[in-house]
DNA sequence: TTTTGTGTTAAACAGTTGTTTCATACAGCT
DNA sequence: AGCTGTATGAAACAACTGTTTAACACAAAA
């Protein structure tokens, strides 16, 4: 037999795009076994029951997304604004980009959104890595070394730009008019705006603000 | 009978928390009128269908939800950056609680994670004229009037980088340090820098940007 | 009193779910 | 050939789902 398209396969295969579209319970052994062009009972055989399926999937689809999109590595003499460009445009296109989001970050992200054991782990090896990187191109922005705090506001506030359109998705779709929904969601556009927006922000934390000249009683409404 | 105490707002006072813990599919009609202490029949009944009383529950934690923290009405003369403030801190307030949220709250994510019928409805009802309001306020803050997109674009920055710490709290709280995670999640903080760094960025969005003297080829990645 | 309308109740219904059963096919072996 | 272990197939199973039914209770109206 074809070792790469053993039942068992097959199943994994047909697996986790569903689990990653439907969730687990709302996917069905079914659905699953009629994707994989197998018996219903095939799942119970190789697996044991539906939930070791739903694991070994997850577990795939982590191993899969690991070895996909390597982060650019950039020349000594690259400008930070440039790296600050790249990792929103490579952050916005693994996980925005609408039509096209691969089964294994769907997958990943139902596991965030609802954590489990799993998620820790995840976090150490995968999110982690990536914030990181994005707190150094933040300090190579910034003249002086930020506060703790402040660094990793900026960082949250630079990631949840771009999560937004993944998360809101929907509502957003909703919220724009039918003629403007394909350039609100529009690779480029979104890019360019974070970035922009980004970094203006950032370059200018530290000038006096309006704010700062009004009675601390005004401030905290 | 009671006014207060009928079966249906007993139906209405148990579906919420339940449809908010364990969805809509998950949420048994069993459960909830088990939880109600009230027949197995009565949702239909009363509601019809299931559905319905999913959509009236997403209804009833919507209106819960803004009396608890309505928009204060602002004088003539108050400072567009002092609005925003505002705006920040009451969005954050309505959505980021850490201990334990409200099943409202719950609820409404779920409505935006997961949009189902009850979405179109909870938009054009809820989130869009928030979203309008905050718009108001972005273009007080800007001299020249904003192409469409950008404002928009401009809206979506700040509201995401609010939700982000709804949608990503857990990852969240699994990123930063034990000890940081206290002031990470405080609300004053948390709408300090929101505003602080929007409006920065607003500030300077038109101002030349170190990107815009590089060639297109670098800047398209 | 009889009738009518409104709630409530227990039971049944029809459909879907994950899982199990048992017969069968088939390759590799003695 | 006969035997054995693995794999597949169709059907059945048992539990659970949302929904419907029909009988019943009881107050207000006729």
């Amino acid at each position: 037999m074809n070792r790469e398209e053993t039942t068992k396969n097959r199943i994994l295969a047909a697996a986790g795009p569903i689990f990653a579209r439907r969730g687990f319970q709302q996917a069905t052994v079914r659905e699953i076994c009629d994707a994989a062009n197998v018996n219903l009972a095939s799942i119970n055989y190789y697996f044991g029951d539906k939930q070791q399926l739903y694991i070994d999937s997850v577990i795939l689809a982590r191993e899969q997304r690991a070895q996909q999109f390597p982060f650019p590595s950039w020349s000594d003499d690259t400008l930070p604004e440039v790296k600050l460009r790249t990792f929103v445009g490579m952050l916005l296109k693994r996980v925005v980009v609408m039509q096209t989001i691969p089964w294994q970050v769907q997958l990943l992200m139902r596991e965030i959104l609802n954590p489990t054991e799993a998620c820790r782990q995840l976090v150490e090896d995968y999110f982690r890595p990536i914030f990181d990187r994005l707190l150094r191109i933040v300090d190579e922005l910034t003249v002086e070394p930020l506060p703790q705090l402040r660094r990793t506001q900026i960082g949250f506030s630079i990631i949840g730009q771009c999560l937004n359109y993944r998360f809101s998705a929907g509502v957003i779709s909703l919220m724009v008019q039918e003629d403007q929904r394909e350039e609100c969601f529009d690779w480029d556009e979104l890019t360019n705006h974070i970035t922009e927006f980004s970094l203006a922000a950032i370059r200018n934390l530290d000038a006096p603000s309006a704010l700062d000249s009004l009675p601390k009683a005004t401030k905290t409404y």
